[in-house]
DNA sequence: GCTAAATTAGGACGCTCGACCTATTTCGGC
DNA sequence: GCCGAAATAGGTCGAGCGTCCTAATTTAGC
């Protein structure tokens, strides 16, 4: 039945650790115990904790991709789209409050302890940064799509970041308020008859 | 004589290592081999790695009181004190990229470890929104001061978040300048006449 | 149903950490 | 110059960590 693998499951639970608790702060121990298993058993599918970060990261980075195809389906247009990005402050206002967002404070902290996987990590990133430039580029702003796409992946950043420290719900409403504003301030420039390069 | 007290010496490294490698990953064995003494010292000055926290939280206290009060009289335009703020991003451009920003990082990870000192932590940043808020107010913006104040906090926070993932110096500088644009943009209403002062 | 492989359990290791302790040295007030 | 306090050095302790190991159990192929 809806039985998921071990080792699945072990992803799960140390996704879900590493995001409350940091990579470093969280233990095989902790994570055998959540998952309900022996410490040894763990080694039988993740040799090192750096196995394990790998395939979090991997996981995170399918999961990233199948929100932005789910967004991408879901809305057909652009700003719909960009709009359901911004919203993640939102939903997800209570997790980011206690815990900011995920990519950001892991990719903050594997920085710091220079773990080699931050190159990984930041492709979690990369990936958000690619698909709001495509939406930005489908409004017409084929010029500076990655720069908008910088721009409001960095906002969003912030916004987490004091989020995080202040923890005060006002605050987030009001910058995803004017992030959204932001946007439709967008102009959706009408398209040239012929491409004068 | 330059002489500084041991105390303050550990201080200064501890400082230092926090924020290059972050809290819980700096030993007291690293802070004492940094400063050039004994572990045993160590805790004649400090009993608890805590209080070196708080200590440390405090001297960045310090500090920044400093820079704001260094900034105040450097500038006598408001503006010009908020454009010294923005220009912090390109002042430390190689540290944020290496390490991003000490104080939102220090959040960040005193929020994930539970630890008691996150309200002294988040202090720092309230330094720079009443700062910040009361540049605003000195602009004629006495209604949305703190707004402002938090959404150039947040937008800070945002551009050292993603530089430090990123490492893309075009970037803080495409996001500095946008921000000095915004600053440009903020209306300095007119004083009213019955403003004598 | 047997057997080899996969999985699970749990102990053991070497190390580092924060913390504590006891000597020894340095220093300042009288 | 004496002496008590401050400062420094370095050893030790228990706990927790990642890692490794061996043994028991379950599973899957033929």
């Amino acid at each position: 039945m809806g039985k998921v693998s071990t080792r699945q499951h072990i992803i799960e639970r140390a996704d879900q650790l590493f995001y409350e608790r940091g990579f470093e702060a969280t233990s095989f121990a902790d994570i055998a115990q959540a998952v309900g298993i022996s410490r040894g058993n763990f080694y039988h599918h993740f040799k090192k904790k750096d196995d394990l970060l790998d395939a979090v990261v991997e996981r995170r980075m399918a999961n990233t991709r199948m929100m932005l195809d789910q967004w991408a389906s879901a809305f057909p247009e652009p700003k719909d789209r960009i709009r359901a990005f911004i919203q993640i402050l939102i939903v997800n206002q209570a997790k980011i409050m206690a815990h900011g967002c995920p990519v950001g404070t892991l990719c903050a902290e594997l920085a710091k302890l220079e773990h080699v996987a931050q190159n990984s990590a930041r492709q979690i990133f990369g990936l958000f940064r690619d698909w709001l430039a495509e939406q930005f580029r489908s409004l017409g702003r084929t010029q500076g799509a990655e720069a908008l796409a910088l721009h409001l992946l960095g906002r969003s950043q912030g916004v987490t970041a004091l989020a995080m420290a202040f923890r005060d719900p006002a605050f987030v409403e009001t910058e995803v308020a004017a992030l959204e504003r932001w946007l439709d301030s967008i102009d959706q420039p009408a398209l040239p008859q012929d491409q004068p390069s």
